[in-house]
DNA sequence: GTACACTAATTAGGTAACCTAACTGAATTG
DNA sequence: CAATTCAGTTAGGTTACCTAATTAGTGTAC
């Protein structure tokens, strides 16, 4: 630790009131740093971050189109496509088009999407349920409480 | 809604105490969705993520290797090499060997880059900023308390 | 009923941030 | 002093995003 301290000795809160300013840069810190180690971490099934959870959405909610699924995950077609492309290419999901609109495709988990998503469910992300488990009770609820505020930021 | 469903409906927790699996799950999810929001948010100066976060270790921690950064961030050297290319070609950090052993580099943030940080501190992100004041102080306290367990465990 | 505008999906080409494998040169060790 | 190890780098590949341009179906206006 050299005198050049700039940034981390700065107070994050007064009266415990966190500064939003402080706040958005810990936070931010925290999350990008969170992503990178899971991606780091994740092993076994090798499905992407951004592919599991548009299959998730699939399965869980049922048949979307490409402009939906792109409005859900917050991202411009051609990218949605580009995922929706692979998924398919492993033949977790399938296209059939709209009967009712040309223009529209429908897209749909398979059987082996359905399967993969049901079976990889709880086996998935074993280094993080390794730190989740060694945290006391409390810890889990706050994450879990951070958890449904951030699913709700990023809805908005 | 169809009768697809099968995930959404379970129980997250039991008598108050989330179930790691559940939560490794949904936890996974926010952070996911955060990263990939932030990234799309992100305005004003055009860093990256990873840039931004060697460039602030070397702001306010001082000088380091190329091993140790990528010992810190938790990504293979030849990651860092280009990470750190970029923003040496930016002037924000410079190389100089180590007089004491000539395979290694130590690399140290520049003036620019010390103003750079500094300087956009607080107008990054303005996005969760936003989002981030328009929650409750007791919400703000959950994320500020979220952001310490996360870092905690990325560092284990 | 043909022309025009709008919309959905896609293709093409580019970028950022990661990876593995292979190389260079410096330091250490048998 | 030869062999190994170590720090950094180069080359080439992957994933997941982007913008711009294209194809094709729909609806509307004359």
């Amino acid at each position: 630790m050299k005198s050049t301290h700039t940034t981390a000795s700065r107070e994050l809160e007064v009266g415990g009131e966190p500064i939003v300013e402080e706040l958005t840069a810990t936070f931010t810190d925290a999350v990008a740093r969170l992503y990178r180690r899971l991606r780091a971490e994740r092993g076994g099934d090798q499905m992407g971050e951004s592919q599991r959870s548009v299959l998730k959405v699939l399965v869980g909610e049922g048949p979307r189109t490409l402009r939906e699924l792109s409005e859900h995950e917050h991202v411009k077609p051609p990218s949605m496509n580009q995922t929706v492309n692979s998924l398919e290419e492993a033949g977790l999901l399938a296209r059939t088009s709209d009967p009712s609109d040309g223009r529209k495709v429908i897209i749909a988990a398979t059987a082996e999407g359905v399967t993969l998503i049901e079976e990889t469910r709880r086996r998935r992300n074993e280094w993080l349920s390794l730190q989740l488990d060694s945290l006391s009770a409390e810890e889990r609820r706050t994450l879990e409480a951070a958890s449904k505020i951030i699913v709700r930021i990023t809805n908005s």
